[in-house]
DNA sequence: GTGGTCTAGACCACC
DNA sequence: GTGGTCTAGACCACA
């Protein structure tokens, strides 16, 4: 596994978890792999996955059940569509405006790349 | 002046100096603000400045002149555009379009944003 | 541990690691001294290390793992050896041979000087 | 006029004037340029020109006539030549040996090289 | 344990 | 005046 160099591991960890649990591919009320087995799949440190399961337990995403392991809660993708779409409109958003029209990017070469990734997408959808 | 606090201020510094030059507020061969004085306007310790000024001149966009200062590259601007507009159509994009179908955004309400956000940003254009 | 004056000892430093690449006695994936650990054989301040290593890994040249260290990277000596190699080949060798021009050195006296040279290396090996 | 970043300006125009000595441009008892005339030329502040200047003449290549103007020395050309024949030979004959060995720069191209050098000299001579 | 960043203050060469 | 470098010491996030 690769990481990116410039945010967290545990981060970058929480965010493909949030992934798999938006994309429906961990769907609520399943458990998802201990902390060890994690680990290794992951080639890291399992405190590294201690830390990111407690990051997304205090958001509300996963929950803990004692001896037996981490559940997506069950308004786990609910509470993370939210969180992720407001971050995504107040500020991402508007700084995805501002750097298009620094680079003099306009918007219909961004619909035009949004189509063409709409398609690619549809291909890949079973990957 | 205020920094966020998850990025380095010499990062955050030498994106606001790029942001200048993107925007034509200084443009090439212009002098730019000595080491000290930076420091002193941006209430940061004058090493931090000689970071900010040291990474943008490894990436091209300023250079120096002994013993005079530094000053955008004659090529700064193009510079700074290329590799950030480079940034934007590899990283940011696929980023952005994957977000927007994990969260079941669709294009119109982007489009919608955006051109609302034109029009704030006509109005304040002499801010 | 004894700097020459003229040059940066940051950078000194970053030659005599590369040059330990270079000859083998670091291999690629290695794990290098900790900033620390450095600093302190090299009765250098900790910061100067860092800017080493810093200005190493901007070539590539070596790798950070998070929380554990720097390590040659898998391509590193290729690397090394080329940018020097072409340092060489191009700056170098056109400054020397003009050298010699005007100095009235005649290739001969070089070649001399070369087998000596090589045949003290020859001796000196297991140094 | 370009300088290269990192040797003082006054030191590589030194060397500029070095040469035209070793070559036989400026002969000895010549008059050279005046200060000012040579800061116009180079475009350079007359500061490092008589900063240049004076750092010949402590090596006594050149010689200053008081309200005239400088003199390459009587013997300039040989003090330049054995105190530069004595750096290249003691100093960076060693350090090209060196980089040979650990570039994997065989003799025979180095030869081949001077070969095509001697032969490109020679048809630019005059130039 | 690891490196990353920042401050403070100093000294230097250079223009 | 300019930037470049180094030391000293501190704090932080991360593995």
């Amino acid at each position: 596994m690769h990481f990116k160099e410039k945010q967290a591991i545990y981060i970058q960890l929480a965010e493909m978890i949030t992934d798999n649990i938006l994309s429906g591919r961990w769907i609520e009320e399943d458990k998802i792999p201990s902390v060890r087995e994690m680990a290794i799949t992951m080639e890291v440190n399992p405190n590294t996955i201690a830390r990111t399961y407690n990051y997304l337990q205090d958001k509300g995403i996963i929950q803990n059940k004692r001896g037996i392991g981490y559940f997506v809660s069950p308004d786990g993708c609910a509470l993370a569509k939210e969180s992720r779409r407001k971050k995504f409109l107040k500020t991402e958003l508007p700084v995805f405006f501002k750097s298009m029209k620094l680079l003099d990017i306009d918007f219909e070469t961004v619909a035009d790349l949004y189509k063409e990734y709409s398609r690619k997408g549809a291909n890949n959808e079973n990957e």
